[in-house]
DNA sequence: GGCTATATATGATCAAGAACATATTTTGCA
DNA sequence: TGCAAAATATGTTCTTGATCATATATAGCC
């Protein structure tokens, strides 16, 4: 058995590293199995003893963003509203819209996965709603918990928004109106 | 001069009709010039007497959406915040989600757009802002103006995001939580 | 140090589709 | 009624990219 069993895996992860930078970046249709292997180090062949198809490698990548630890995620040690709080500055920034910080899947491949097939839609909702469930447990007391989804809906419109305008401008008012609002969901119970 | 002057502006309707159908339910590259014609009951060979490229298309399909009367659209007649309450209602909707009413590319090619040329970018632009405007011009006097960026995220947002669920238990929880949260952010002035 | 299973690389096949080039149809007008 | 310009249809080229098939390299084990 060659190849230390550590190796494949390692590979593989390497692999699912490149999936998740260059999908978000640029959808699935746009990158090619020779992209996706040139930018993990990789030539195609090596491809099919990781994955079945392009559609799986996918799939894996939208789920391996819930094993990586997202530049976007709170530091430990907050309470809930500054824990918040500080997600959403994150979510909402430049940084993130422009990929600096590391990029959400669920709003940069939003309309991407509808496109794509149910093994994509399901990792897609397991992403989803582990977001929206660790928010809405934040929330508690502080906010009615069901608005949880209301506050991921903004957020993920709000970066997929402005990823496709044009006007700078615009996306300056976006993000701020989003973040604005946030704050507002939460320190505002109806 | 054959053909009336009126045919060719009509079969171009016609075209981007069946573009801003297709495009908003397949995505940009999943479409080809030969499912487009066909759909609008032309072949190929006739696309390129209106247009000079796949990419023109995209982009025009998208700004031809302001020019439809879509069902999204609240009727006449309704005070501010009734017309608000309604286009919510229509928009975070499953007729919308599931297309049974009209796509809105805002939410159906969001992320779509990202990855394409400058033009669709400003053509996604321009029908943001228009909607993003009409939404803050109802909303004066009832909210911040600046609102109107954060709601139109949000249902922008949870419309896409809907489409790429495949629990439909977790899309009613969306939708739901938007259209309470859309009108609490109507009602109550910051 | 060679053997072997596995990972990786390279070559080949095949289909899809955008764009163009040419042929055919249509219809207003002389 | 026939002509001509414009619209539409059909044939063709050429590129791209997913997948497979085969070749080579790697490293654990005897």
């Amino acid at each position: 058995m060659p190849y230390s069993s550590e190796h494949k895996r390692k590979t593989r992860e390497r692999i699912l590293d490149s999936a998740l930078y260059l999908f978000t970046r640029h959808g699935y249709e746009s990158i090619t199995i020779d992209q996706l292997m040139e930018h993990a180090g990789l030539t195609r062949g090596a491809f099919y003893a990781h994955f079945a198809n392009k559609s799986e490698v996918y799939a894996e990548a939208i789920l391996s963003a819930l094993r990586r630890r997202p530049d976007l995620m709170p530091v430990d040690g907050l309470d809930e509203p500054d824990w918040l709080r500080q997600l959403f500055f994150n979510y909402l920034s430049h940084d993130h819209v422009s990929q600096k910080s590391g990029a959400c899947p669920l709003a940069f491949l939003a309309t991407d996965v509808a496109n794509r097939d149910p093994a994509a839609r399901d990792a897609y909702t397991e992403v989803y709603k582990q977001l929206s469930r660790l928010i809405g447990d934040k929330l508690m007391q502080h906010a009615d918990h069901r608005t949880a989804f209301a506050i991921t809906a903004m957020m993920i419109g709000g970066v997929a928004l402005c990823r496709a305008l044009s006007e700078t401008e615009t996306v300056e008012q976006v993000l701020d109106s989003c973040r604005q609002t946030a704050l507002r969901l939460l320190e505002a119970p109806p």
